[in-house]
DNA sequence: TATTGGTTGTGTAT
DNA sequence: ATACACAACCAATA
């Protein structure tokens, strides 16, 4: 197909934004060979990110940086990333294009290339659910622009601080924004470096808002120079750990059906309206692997791939990483608790009553906790533990002291093989490829 | 080799 | 509100 387009378009260069999510750096090697071999002239730029992440790894000596810390120094090092190119405007393209020409292909356009609509994709609306974010370049715009004019809040802003279960987001919702590139991730850095720039006292990496576009920096840079990054076997930066396989516990998770509605809510907000809080995404991420269920992040990737809006290859696998204690983040020992996390910010449960309604009617007592309510309450409220609305599927307060021991032996056994690998004939590779820079050798003392 | 810091834990004490 | 125990992780740095 794309040589006919290249043919009748009359194409003679095509440009697009470098992507290095796996699956794209495939597909767009395919496009830019088939191009080549039509005599189409190829241009491609970094812009998907603030910087050149390929870069960002050679400047770092040829590995990624593991630390957030890391990464900042790195990046200061290579001075402020580049500014968003200019918008395209008509006079752009007036050159090469006609635009109110009367070719036949600008009539047959629409019905041969245009958009299919959802009747023609055979969905109607309500397979959509709530469009409580709608798409688009103009939407993305004027999402953040509301956001900007707040520059009180902009300037406060601490990401730890938000919260998981407000009933409106605590946080901008810019995420689909950017990851289906409606919004230039450099757009929204300068705009809040102007915003920074007239205020005199703002918040700073990592809690601020430049710091959580600096995170997504850090898992892109983080996930192209690491192998195999959305798996756990292969991945070098990636502790190995023994997760067990239970179909019954990943449903019960992935449908809201857990026992504990603080997860449960998460996940029907999850699966109704394609977007939550991070942390709310840190609840239930910790539940499902090394808190809970002790199931691998891997099932719950694929999860959150399916159901995010804001699904993003290279931040869904660093999250998972991060949360589940694989890499970046170690201390284990560190567990939220589906019952307590959520009190924090949400004494009466109101997000519990609104995504699980069936609850509603529990005092606040017992809302993060029914099945300790008197069977008086249960049936006081209209739903009976176990039969209207399940129990526990774990016993939190038991199995995550226990799944901290499991993640300890993980720990302990990675140690000891690094301690083996480190004069292994096969040391393992933790780059994709090797850059080619000054190794320097130091003599090993010998055992 | 030892030390330091790590976006976002919980429960109990002051 | 803040401090500490819990048990003690890692990567980067000095």
């Amino acid at each position: 197909m794309m040589p006919e387009l290249f043919k009748d378009w009359k194409i003679t260069t095509l440009t697009f934004e470098i992507d290095t999510e796996p699956y794209a750096m495939q597909r767009d090697d395919a496009i830019e060979k088939l191009a080549k071999s039509c005599n189409v002239n190829v241009i491609k730029r970094v812009s998907h990110t603030l910087y050149d992440t390929e870069k960002t790894i050679s400047k770092n000596g040829g590995s990624p940086p593991l630390t957030y810390q890391r990464l900042q120094t790195v990046l200061k090092e290579m001075g402020a990333p580049p500014k968003p190119s200019n918008t395209l405007t008509s006079s752009h393209l007036s050159v090469h294009v006609c635009l109110d020409c009367t070719t036949p292909w600008k009539e047959e356009f629409d019905e041969k290339y245009g958009v299919p609509t959802l009747a023609e994709l055979g969905k109607n609306e309500e397979d959509c659910g709530p469009l409580l974010f709608p798409g688009g370049e103009m939407e993305a715009l004027s999402r953040m622009e509301r956001y900007l004019k707040k520059t009180n809040w902009i300037c406060k802003f601490e990401k730890p601080q938000t919260e998981p279960n407000s009933l409106e987001p605590s946080t901008t919702v810019l995420s689909p924004y950017i990851k289906f590139g409606c919004l230039s991730v450099r757009t929204f850095y300068y705009r809040l470096l102007d915003i920074y720039n007239l205020n005199k006292v703002y918040t700073k990496p990592p809690v601020s808002l430049h710091g959580q576009l600096l995170w997504r920096e850090f898992f892109y840079t983080a996930g192209v120079g690491t192998a195999n990054f959305n798996r756990m076997e292969g991945n070098p930066v990636c502790t190995q750990v023994p997760w067990d396989s239970n179909p019954e516990y990943l449903a019960a998770w992935s449908e809201a059906r857990t026992g504990y509605p603080f997860i449960d809510a998460i996940m029907t907000q999850l699966r109704t309206e394609g977007w939550i809080h991070h942390l709310a995404r840190h609840a239930v991420a910790c539940f499902l692997t090394r808190g809970d269920l002790w199931l691998s992040w891997e099932e719950g990737q694929k999860v959150f791939e399916e159901l995010l809006l804001d699904a993003d290859w290279y931040l869904n696998a660093g999250n998972w990483l991060w949360l589940s204690a694989s890499a970046f983040f170690h201390q284990y020992f560190r567990v939220y608790s589906p019952v307590a996390f959520g009190k924090k910010t949400d004494k009466n449960g109101d997000y519990i009553k609104k995504y699980v309604p069936k609850l509603r009617k529990f005092p606040a007592q017992y809302i993060y906790e029914p099945w300790k309510a008197p069977k008086s309450v249960q049936a006081a409220a209209g739903c009976i533990i176990g039969q209207d609305y399940p129990k526990p599927v774990v016993d939190h307060d038991t199995i995550s002291k226990v799944n901290i021991k499991r993640m300890a032996a993980a720990y302990a056994k990675r140690k000891e093989g690094q301690d083996f690998s480190g004069k292994s004939a096969s040391p393992q590779k933790r780059r994709k490829e090797s850059t080619d820079s000054s190794s320097k050798k130091k003599p090993k003392k010998d055992d």
